[in-house]
DNA sequence: AGCACGCCGACT
DNA sequence: GTCGGCGTGCTC
């Protein structure tokens, strides 16, 4: 009787594991995947480290019904599960649930294939001698790989089996991705990002827990340095994660890979399929994928022998997860390397301050790439003061502005508009009685989408068409659209430029995201010559023949005015700028701003990234703020105003009193509604020695338990103050 | 997170 | 008199 009970952890919402008995027979250990009874239904769950629960009285003790034939889950992983639940107070459960979240389990059935073993056929068609063509090399064909190699139906292969000339035969599943090859083609460095390739290099060779902040402007080759750590790390036998914001849409990254690697990676995005889902998974268990590119969730992926995760452009809002658990999958990508002991590169050309004062203080190793490619040119920048040249009534490019974008069409360059508004217009009013759309979900104001002639919100999704009167006074003709949005921005820029091959970027175009990688391979060849887009233009791309970039509304980040504004803007402005001027020649960015005073603002005109960095780090510690001090949210909401508001006050009063932590709220959330719920915040500020987790565990067991559909959501390190 | 149980309103 | 709304609580 040597293990009668273990602790099996299941993807519920429950803070502990359970504990199951083991049946006669069965050998588990921590670790492996497992089938158990649950209520009334059957669950995945993992074989956990804890000592089962003595306590649990016999009788309710159940059985686990099967242990799958897959790998189990490491050591390093079960111990990365235990730490993000404890730090982002959430159960271990749920974070399960994201390593989880495709379990190839059963193990992969062979596909089954036909090869030719068999006399000629009696009959030969003109059909079925075009399948013994192809399959005269004797290799083991799929049947419908054959058949379309052949131009021909399956059921000529078919017929071919029941002949007896082929014979069906198993074949291993082709891998999901074929093993990188490191030396495919190495590339020219130039000495600046020889020397920051070979400090990665020795990192990864050395294998033991490190991070580097890979820190170079656009256009300064930071991916060709970090696939040399990548390779290293991969000669080492390790395998590797490249971490990316909004995979969806790089393909342009994985051609980049498969030039450097010969092949292209595995990849984990929201948009892979079940299938390649299930496989990858495995693959990654198995450690027959090397190399896996994903988005934040592949993070949580249960690699077997993981050696290096690069987190590309690590200051993006888009690694945050808010929803259900609540993570920075940049900052646990380290703790992950940390917990394991394998090194993590960040890579940015405008890091986080957070990443920045890490390298500052040497706990990062910080590697800067300040030259651009031999041929490339930082465009110049300048501000066009909008009180000065103000636009004509009802547009929104300023006459410099406009005159610019004739002069770069003129020279038969490529000119990129950046307005980080989707749809045609923020705000829909009656000119007659003053009546403004609203979402009735949100407290939103309606987006107009002329193209698709519908009112959006942009928070929940809400639709309604566009009305063609007043729904409050009834008056016709009476509605207006106020302020810009990019497809506005269009209309202006066909009055103006009638010539010009015009294109409009945005996540919601018609067409989605296949359209939009097409587009994007139309503006890399030169065959548009104004590019009108939201922040979708902003990331990563290429663009050889833009020489432009115009910035229509520089202040929109500002305007919010929460912590991360500045940083947020400066990043932003950064990269759209950067967008120009990557293939040599010479180049400018235009910044439209009401405020060209503001230190954002002025840091982006005069290059002069160090002192932006500068005054915005020495902000943050005079304040005490993040990575300072820390902060935690806390919103509560519900299901209407006053229970929402009730429970934050009650929320309020169980507060513990101590004096190193203040807490401020609840104030009704700048987003008051989202999704018919109403919401109230919290902000707890602690400074950095605090344990922040620990305090607000003992404040949530203190406060009366929420009823009536109040629900309580913590945010440790906030992103988002909405 | 599911799913069942349970206690209040409109129907065959 | 039942069907079913979803609010509440439990799952080893």
């Amino acid at each position: 009787m040597a293990q009668n009970t273990v602790s099996v952890l299941v993807p519920v919402a429950v803070a502990a594991p359970y504990s199951y008995a083991v049946p006669d027979g069965m050998r588990v250990a921590p670790g492996d995947i497992v089938d158990v009874p649950l209520g009334t239904r059957g669950v995945v769950g993992v074989v956990w480290d804890d000592p089962p629960d003595r306590e649990i009285g016999h009788n309710r003790l159940r059985p686990i019904s099967a242990k799958y034939d897959a790998p189990p889950l490491s050591r390093e992983i079960r111990a990365f599960v235990d730490w993000v639940a404890r730090y982002t107070m959430t159960t271990r459960g749920m974070v399960l649930r994201m390593v989880l979240r495709a379990p190839a389990l059963q193990p992969e059935a062979p596909v089954s294939g036909v090869r030719l073993a068999g006399p000629a056929p009696a009959r030969l068609t003109p059909a079925r001698s075009r399948v013994l063509e192809v399959a005269a090399d004797g290799m083991a064909w799929s049947k419908s790989g054959l058949a379309a190699a052949a131009g021909v139906g399956t059921s000529v292969v078919a017929g071919l089996v029941e002949a007896g000339t082929l014979h069906e035969v198993s074949m291993p599943a082709a891998p999901v991705a074929r093993p990188p090859e490191v030396d495919f083609a190495t590339p020219a460095l130039n000495a600046e990002q020889k020397a920051a390739a070979d400090v990665l290099r020795a990192m990864a060779a050395d294998g033991g827990y490190a991070v580097a902040l890979l820190d170079g402007i656009t256009g300064s080759g930071k991916t060709e340095v970090y696939f040399e750590a990548v390779a290293e790390a991969l000669r080492h036998g390790r395998q590797v994660l490249i971490l990316i914001p909004e995979i969806a849409l790089t393909t342009g990254f994985l051609e980049r890979f498969a030039a450097r690697f010969g092949t292209r990676p595995a990849e984990w995005h929201s948009e892979v399929g079940p299938r390649i889902r299930e496989r990858t998974w495995r693959g990654v268990a198995d450690g027959s994928a090397r190399v896996v590119v994903g988005a934040r969730s592949a993070l949580f992926l249960p690699f077997a022998e993981l050696g290096l995760i690069v987190v590309d452009e690590e200051h993006d809002l888009a690694y945050k997860q808010e929803d259900r658990v609540f993570y920075s999958a940049r900052d646990m990508a380290v703790v992950r390397g940390h917990l394991a002991g394998f090194p993590v590169v960040l890579s940015s050309a405008t890091p986080s301050i957070e990443s920045r004062v890490n390298a500052d203080a040497g706990r990062y190793t910080r590697l800067v790439l300040s030259d651009r490619y031999a041929e490339a040119r930082l465009p110049e920048i300048a501000a066009i003061d909008m009180r000065r040249h103000p636009p004509e009534r009802g547009r929104h490019l300023s006459p410099p502005l406009a005159a610019a974008v004739a002069a770069t069409l003129a020279e038969g360059q490529q000119a990129l508009l950046f307005l980080n508004r989707r749809g045609y217009a923020p705000l829909t009013l009656c000119r007659t009685c003053g009546h403004r759309f609203q979402c009735p979900n949100c407290s939103t104001w309606l987006v107009e989408h002329r193209f698709r002639g519908v009112l959006l919100c942009h928070h929940c999704g809400h639709s309604e068409k566009r009305p063609d009167h007043c729904p409050n006074c009834g008056d016709t003709e009476s509605l207006v659209a106020v302020g810009p949005g990019v497809e506005r921005l269009g209309e202006e820029v066909a009055a103006r430029f009638p010539g010009a091959r015009t294109i409009l970027m945005s996540s919601d175009m018609i067409g989605g995201m296949e359209r939009l990688r097409e587009e994007l391979v139309s503006i890399e060849k030169g065959e548009v010559d104004i590019v009108i887009g939201t922040q979708l233009v902003a990331k990563g791309h290429n663009f050889p023949y833009l020489t432009l970039v115009g910035v229509v509304d520089g202040d929109l980040g500002l305007a919010f005015g929460d912590l991360r504004a500045a940083e947020r803007t400066f990043q932003l402005l950064s990269q759209v700028t950067g967008r120009a001027g990557r293939a040599g020649g010479a180049s400018r960015a235009l910044v439209q701003t009401f405020a060209p005073e503001n230190p954002v603002i002025r840091a982006i005109v005069s290059g002069d990234r160090e002192a932006f960095y500068a005054s915005e780090i020495a902000a943050r510690r005079e304040a005490g703020l993040p990575p300072f001090g820390r902060l935690a949210g806390i919103v509560v909401s519900g299901p209407d105003r006053a229970s929402a508001q009730g429970y934050a006050n009650a929320l309020r009063r169980a507060e513990p009193r101590t004096e190193k932590i203040s807490v401020l709220g609840p104030a009704e959330a700048p987003l008051a509604v989202v999704r018919g719920r109403h919401r109230f915040r919290l902000l707890v500020h602690a400074p950095r020695s605090a344990d922040i987790q620990g305090y607000l565990q003992a404040w949530l067991n203190a406060a009366p338990a929420p009823r009536g559909g109040v629900r309580v959501q913590v945010d440790i390190d906030p992103q988002s103050f909405l």
